[in-house]
DNA sequence: GAGGTGACTGCGA
DNA sequence: CTCGCAGCCACCT
């Protein structure tokens, strides 16, 4: 049997997102099917860090390019200094340029 | 078995 | 433009 839950197939979504890259809730969410349960993946989220590689969480933000899930991160601004270690600009908890760095997780060709 | 929660999103006033 | 509410679906108690 397929230990498939919904989560693990968005860790399989975020796990695709390439590095210097970010996505988000809604995008993976309609990816999954469940266009509209973007609250699916942020829950989905909570449980990444038991997943077995680690899932880049930091790469996913909100729809407003906010890192909406940072304070669950640790308490600190480890998601910000994770993405500025991709390569990513963050200022104010959110990500600079975010229309240029957004990845859709259904893009056939990133770059 | 039923209720409540949640790292969101979109629409209405 | 800004604020508030309702919807969404799966997991937990």
């Amino acid at each position: 049997m397929e230990n498939t839950s919904f989560f693990q197939k968005v860790y399989a979504v975020v796990r695709r997102i390439p590095r210097g890259r970010v996505s988000t809730y809604g995008a993976i969410a309609a990816c999954l099917g469940s266009n509209g349960s973007s609250r699916m993946v942020g829950w989905a989220m909570n449980h990444s860090h038991v997943a077995d590689p680690g899932i880049p969480a930091h790469r996913v933000v909100n729809r407003n390019g906010v890192l909406t899930g940072k304070h669950h991160f640790g308490g600190s601004d480890i998601m910000q200094q994770l993405l500025e270690n991709e390569g990513i600009e963050v200022r104010h908890d959110k990500v600079v340029d975010f229309d240029e760095v957004f990845w859709d997780p259904s893009a056939p060709n990133p770059e």
